[in-house]
DNA sequence: GTGTTTTGTTCATACCGGATACAAAGTCAG
DNA sequence: CTGACTTTGTATCCGGTATGAACAAAACAC
C-alpha cells in the first residue's frame, strides 16, 4: 500500500530458498514425511527440518506429533507431513455451458467447500461472474479460512496478456470478452478478503484440467503431459511442460480443434473441413450414432451416457469406433509434434478411451511415427472438477513460488 | 577420479549463484558492459563486479582496461566485457549428406577454426565419426586451446536417452545407429584432451540450428521459437521454449515432416499421402518446376540456386508459390498448436521466404486461427553453419549452467 | 539388555548477495 | 578551468540460507 518499495528482483531470487520447492512437494503429495522431503529436495536433514518447521509456522502444513512406524522398516520412524487442516484456501470459479461452479480449494487440490449455480448463461459475462464470485465470497465467510487468491476457468481460448475470451462458442458471450478484467472487477466488488490487486488469474478450462491432473491426478510425475478433452462443443488441448502449463506466447497454444482428421468431413467454422472440432465432439458422436440431441442434460452427458450404457448396440459401437479412429488420428499428429511422455483424456474422449482402450492406443501407435517403439501411455482423467482445481492451481502458484507471501495477506485476514 | 565424493545436488544448487546467468548473458551478447550486466541480472553493482571478476579469473571473459565512452552519454563510462581471446573452446561436428564439418567453437558461437571432409558418406557411421573427430583433434592441437566438451549434429531424429539415429534417410547409415555412443567412442579413441566421460552430446541438425539461431541469430530474444528447415530431403522442425530446446520426452518432438499439406498428394514412406516431407523439400521443388535433379551440387543447392536466379521464370515462380502455399499450411497448423512468438526458416524454406516473403506470411496468417490478430514474425536464419554452432551450444551448456566446472578440466589441459 | 539403522536437532561455519558509503571517471554549464 | 551532476566501480559490513559434524531419539534385530 506504500507504493513500490520492493527491491528490484528481476531475475534471481525466485522464491527464497527451499521453502517453495518444499511446499510444492507436499502440495503434490510427493513428500509424505520429512525424510522423503530431505531426499527429494537434495538438502541436509537440518535444512529440511528447518523448512518444515517454517511451513508449519506459516500455518500451511502440520507435522504429526507421534510418528507411526511403517511396517517392515528399520530405524527411527519419520514424522509425517500433512496439509494444515484449517490452512488458507483459494477461490476457484468455473464457467461452463450449464452455469457456474465455485469452490474453496486448499493445498493438495482439496476442495474444501463448493457450490454451483445452474440455469442459462446470460449474454453478459459480468453478471454471471459477479454472481459466482458472490457465491464464493459467502462460502469463504462461512468457512472462516484465509483466502490467498482466486482463479477462473472458462471454456474458451484466453488471449494473453489481457485475458480476453476469444471464442466462448457455447456461451452466449461476445467474442473477446475481457474475462480477466471482469473477474478482477467482480472480486473487487465483492470485497473478497485477501484477494488483492495481483491475485486473480484466468485460463482455458482444458489447460486448467491438464494442470490439475498433472499436479494431483493421472498426470502426476509426467514431464511432458498432453491433455485432450471435449466437453460440450469442440475439442480442446493442453500441454504441461516441466511442471508448467505451456499456453504459448499469447495463450493460444494447443488449439487442437482444427487438426484435420477427415479430409472429406463436415465444414468447420474455421473455413476448413473435417476438423477435430466438428468430427470428434459430443454432437458429432450423437450424430454418428443416429441420435438427435435431446433437450435435457448437456451434450456431454447425453453422449457419455450413451457410450457407457449402450455400447453393445451396433450403431453406438460403430459411432464410437469412428470417433476413436478420428481422435486417434488427431492425437497421433500431436504425438509426432510434441512427443509427450503421457496423454490424458477428459470429457467425451475419456469415455471413448474407457469404452475401447485398445483400439485408441492401437490407432495412435499405428499413425505416430515411432509408435511401434513403445507407445505413449494414454490414460483417463481421474479428478473430479479438474478444471476447477486447475483454476485453483493458478491462484496457488505465487504461494508455491514463495510461501512467505502468506505473511503479507495475514494482517488483512 | 576418486569415485563419488560429491555432495548430493539433486534439485537445488543448479549453477552456483549468478555466475551461470552472467556467463550466459555475455555468451548471447546481451551483456556488453558491466553496467548492463548489473541490470540484466537484477543484482547490485557489487555483485556484478565480483561475478565479472570471477569469470575473468576463470579465463572466460576479459574486461577492457580503458573504457571508451559511448557518445552522448553522461556519467562514468562502463568497462566493456569481451569473450576471452584465447579462452576455451568446444569441439563441434556436423554430419551432412556431402560429408562432415568440424569446428572449434568459442563462447558467443564464434567459430575459431573449422575444416571439412567431403566425399560420399560410407555406410559405416563409426568410420566417418572417427575421421571427423580426428580432424577436430588436429584443429585443437594446432590451436592450443583448452577443450571443454564436444557436440554432434546429425541429419536424423535422435532418440533419447540412448542417442540413436532413427531415420538417417539420406545417409547410407543403418536406421537406429547409436550415434552418441559411436561419437563418444571416437572421442575416446582420439584422446581429445578435456573431453571426459560425460561431455559428449548429440542431436538432430534442425534442433541444433534452432538452438544456435536462438542464442546468436535471428531467434535472439524470442521466448518460444519455432524453426522449420529443409536441407537435402524431408522437412525438419524444432522448438526452443524459454531458452531451452524442446525435443520431447524421447527426443522425437517436432517431426513436422508428416503433417498433411496436400490430401491428394504424393505417397510418403510413412504410409500417408501429401506429407510436408514429400511436398515441400528440395526434390519436390525441383519436380514442381519441371527440372530433373542434376548430378552435381546438393539438392538444396540446386533448388536454392534455381529459386534465387530464375524466379522470374514462370515455371519456377509457379513452383515456388506452390511450395510456399504448402509450407504455409504446415506452418499454420504448427502455429495453432504451438503459438510461438517467432518463426525462423532455414535451408530451402529460407530461400522460399526470401523469394516472396509476403505470400508466405499471408498464407500463414490466413490459415492460422487467430492469425488476423497480429501474425507471427517469420524470419530467415542468419548464421553460417548454424547446426554446427548449435552442436557447440550443447557442449557449452554445462559450462553456462556452472562456469566453475572449467576448473575441473584445467589440470587435464 | 546391546548393537544397528534411520531420523531429527543443535550449533558453528561458509558463502553468496544486499546495502551502504565512498571513490573514480566521465559530461555539462558557466 | 572549475564545480555540480551523473553514472560506474569498489570496499566493507551484514543477514539469510544451507552445510557439516556431533549428538540425541526412536524404532528393529539379536
Amino acid at each position: 500500500m506504500d507504493g513500490v518499495t520492493h527491491t528490484r528482483t528481476t531475475r534471481l531470487e525466485r522464491g527464497r530458498g527451499a521453502l517453495g520447492p518444499a511446499l510444492e512437494l507436499v502440495h503434490t503429495g510427493r513428500a509424505p514425511t520429512r525424510a522423503v522431503l530431505t531426499s527429494e529436495l537434495g538438502v541436509t536433514r537440518a535444512t529440511a527440518g528447518a523448512v518444515a518447521a517454517e511451513l508449519e509456522a506459516l500455518g500451511l502444513i502440520t507435522v504429526d506429533a507421534h510418528p507411526t512406524a511403517a511396517a517392515g522398516t528399520q530405524g527411527r520412524p519419520s514424522h509425517r507431513l500433512f496439509i494444515a487442516d484449517q490452512g488458507p484456501v483459494v477461490l476457484a470459479v468455473q464457467i461452463h455451458a450449464d452455469g457456474y461452479r465455485v469452490a474453496l480449494v486448499g493445498l493438495g487440490g482439496r476442495i474444501v467447500a463448493t457450490t454451483s449455480g445452474c440455469g442459462t448463461i446470460p449474454a453478459d459475462p459480468a453478471r454471471i461472474l459477479s454472481e459466482a464470485v458472490r457465491a464464493g465470497s459467502a462460502l469463504l465467510r462461512d468457512s472462516g479460512r484465509q483466502c490467498l487468491g482466486a482463479g477462473l476457468a472458462v471454456p474458451s481460448a484466453v488471449a494473453e496478456p489481457d485475458g480476453e475470451a476469444l471464442n466462448p462458442l457455447h456461451l452466449a458471450w461476445p467474442a473477446g470478452a475481457p474475462v480477466r478484467a471482469l473477474f478482477l472487477q467482480a472480486l473487487a466488488d465483492a470485497k473478497v478478503p485477501g484477494v488483492t490487486e495481483h491475485v486473480g488469474f484466468s485460463g482455458n478450462d482444458v489447460n486448467l484440467t491438464a494442470l490439475a491432473e498433472h499436479r494431483h491426478g493421472a498426470g502426476r510425475g509426467a514431464r511432458d503431459l498432453l491433455c485432450v478433452a471435449s466437453g460440450h462443443r469442440g475439442v480442446g488441448g493442453a500441454l504441461v511442460l516441466d511442471g508448467r502449463l505451456h499456453s504459448g506466447s499469447s495463450g493460444l497454444a494447443l488449439e487442437v480443434g482444427h487438426l484435420t482428421v477427415n479430409p472429406e468431413g463436415a465444414p468447420c467454422h474455421c473455413g476448413s473441413r473435417g476438423c477435430l472440432d466438428v468430427e470428434a465432439d459430443p454432437l458429432a458422436f450423437l450424430g454418428a450414432a443416429g441420435r438427435t440431441p435431446g433437450p435435457e442434460g448437456s451434450l456431454l452427458k447425453q453422449a457419455t451416457d450413451l457410450l457407457r450404457e449402450e455400447y453393445a448396440d451396433d450403431s453406438v459401437r460403430a459411432a464410437g469406433e469412428l470417433l476413436i479412429d478420428r481422435l486417434g488420428l488427431g492425437i497421433a499428429g500431436l504425438v509426432n509434434i510434441l512427443n509427450p511422455d503421457r496423454i490424458i483424456l477428459g470429457g467425451l474422449h475419456r469415455a471413448l478411451l474407457e469404452a475401447d482402450p485398445e483400439r485408441l492406443r492401437a490407432v495412435v501407435a499405428d499413425r505416430s511415427l515411432w509408435g511401434r517403439s513403445g507407445g505413449v501411455p494414454i490414460l483417463p482423467c481421474t479428478l473430479d472438477h479438474n478444471a476447477l482445481v486447475g483454476a485453483a492451481e493458478l491462484a496457488w502458484q505465487p504461494v508455491l513460488d514463495d510461501p512467505l507471501i502468506v505473511l503479507e495477506g495475514e494482517h488483512a485476514g
